[in-house]
DNA sequence: CTGTTAGCGCTTTCAC
DNA sequence: GTGAAAGCGCTAACAG
């Protein structure tokens, strides 16, 4: 049924049931209702394409992941993928998926009216340019990283120094001194070179000595880790830059036959899945997710109907803490 | 641009540019050519919300995700949807999502050809009726039970079976004969019922007492497996239906002060990325997941552009071995 | 082989 | 307030 048959049905033109779907003034009330009851009553719904058509609007947005390497693991993308479609779809706006992994050719950005992009670590102000179409099509980035130079999209910055600050704080209020740092050993991170600072900020001193950029697997942070344990002076906790990593850094010390957290404490980022199920759990950093969505999702809007400026946000990470943590041995 | 300007910079009438952009055969290859090129020059695309409009088609497919707990966990649907989006976009569709939990309302199914739906254990035919409009738009689903009783839509089956059966066979080989079994409790997994089939069929007997349906977290997990070694001949293997409920049992065995899998041999099902990071790694077993997207969306497809029946597939599963099983103790 | 034209279903002037 | 009519950009049927 389209809207001339509806409109017969009610001996009225299309013009007047138009203006009253679209809930404008100029219609009475008493018609308004009448041809509201009536679409409910006969399940009329207008067809989309024609008024994407005409309005030159596709109320739609696409969320776009171009790497296979994100900040966000599959986990989080999807948990993402939830708060953008909810906030979204409160405005009227459908979510399209773009997985593609390797591919900065973004399909048709006709069909979109914005796009929420989730960057991997090496994302470029190039990259940016061809998947946002030279900046012409509003645009928000998720990444752990500082806003490429690309000042035509809008940033939401997941700030890892508040949840790592956090940590470092929770490990040296149990009596931790010597600190180890398990690093994902990709470029464009800049926790480690941070990392000193933070702990200067709860009190402590960084070791040099103490540092490793390990790599991404399970078996890069147990290696990385064994190595710090077999040090004269070894530390009493690791922070990994991942949960993975940590997950390793558990089996190495389980592997010279210590306990964690007896002997030694771990502390993972990202709250993975696989961080509340590791042995012990993992305490771990985590990010709101749902205020990232929120935050993004709202800033693309505002650039999508109202033409505001692009935006920078920082959302911060936080604690969880679970099992993975205890005092440290005297 | 559109069409109308494209054509005047070619001077042809839009027409034989329409018919030249669709591959028609009644354009000379000289008239294609060009227009193909001067396209490709200009960057001219076809307005999609006018040629959908016109076509009655939209070359767009929803993936429905209308549970929270569903068969797959997050971590398998963006695997999923990477599949789904992929073979999708071999033939020119794409992919919208809708991952309202709770929300058996589909959107605008005007809006899409078809339908990937991704059931939860719950999901009834009554349901399937809202979701696809009483079946009136082609869908598939993508489900761990026997089909519902809704002829309307095509089905991909996950066998847990063949899997399973694997698993049991491993565990026989590495001479177990006592194998628990931990179920979630969920309504509608017939595996429990099964189990002691697939126990005979590798040359095993089951031991009622052995089975436990112990819920859907890790201590779930670990609570029923503390049962079970808690009995007077405990189990030498655990069979877990999920690896979340498997890496539970791991921690009641280890709380035994036993070990894995030296004193106690564990299965998980499922491969969720956890799987790989618990200590030790959980042997698993897992969906073929790449088959299962491209099985679901070229029945799909098929029901969408040639009218094709709906199908019923099942996809097996089967053993991944890590560290968590080991030789049963004399 | 190419040009012309009538819709696809809707929103939005412009009259009344 | 409501109706009539002009497009939005495209495809396909019909001429030539």
């Amino acid at each position: 049924m389209n809207i001339v048959e509806f409109a017969k049905t009610l001996n009225l033109s299309i013009g007047t049931v138009s203006r009253a779907l679209n809930d404008r003034a100029e219609v009475s009330p008493k018609t308004r209702r009448r041809v509201l009851e009536k679409a409910e009553e006969l399940g009329f719904i207008r067809n989309s394409n024609a008024r994407r058509l005409v309005a030159g609007r596709n109320h739609m947005i696409r969320l776009e992941c171009p790497h296979r390497a994100h900040i966000l693991s599959d986990q989080y993308l999807v948990e993402l993928a939830r708060g953008v479609e909810e906030v979204a779809g409160e405005h009227g706006y459908d979510l399209l998926l773009h997985l593609g992994a390797h591919r900065f050719d973004s399909g048709d950005l006709q069909d979109v009216d914005g796009l929420v992009i989730v960057a991997g670590e090496e994302l470029t102000a190039s990259d940016l340019h061809s998947i946002t179409g030279a900046g012409h099509t509003p645009s928000v980035v998720i990444t752990g990283n500082a806003p490429p130079d690309f000042p035509a999209a809008s940033y939401v910055c997941l700030d890892t120094y508040t949840g790592v600050r956090e940590a470092l704080l929770h490990l040296a209020a149990l009596g931790h001194r010597r600190i180890g740092y398990l690093g994902s050993g990709l470029p464009g991170y800049r926790l480690r070179d941070a990392f000193p600072r933070l702990m200067a900020q709860v009190g402590l001193s960084f070791d040099p000595a103490l540092a490793r950029e390990a790599g991404l697997t399970p078996d890069d942070g147990r290696r990385a880790a064994l190595e710090l344990l077999a040090l004269p002076a070894p530390p009493t906790a690791i922070f990994a830059r991942t949960d993975v990593l940590a997950s390793g850094a558990v089996q190495a010390v389980l592997q010279t036959g210590k306990s964690v957290p007896g002997d030694v404490s771990v502390v993972g980022h990202d709250n993975i899945e696989a961080a509340a199920l590791v042995n012990p759990p993992l305490t771990t950093v985590a990010i709101a997710l749902a205020e990232v969505a929120t935050v993004a999702v709202e800033s693309l809007l505002a650039m999508i109907t109202t033409g505001a400026a692009p935006t920078v946000r920082t959302i911060g990470t936080h604690l969880i803490v679970r099992g993975s943590c205890g005092v440290a041995p005297v």
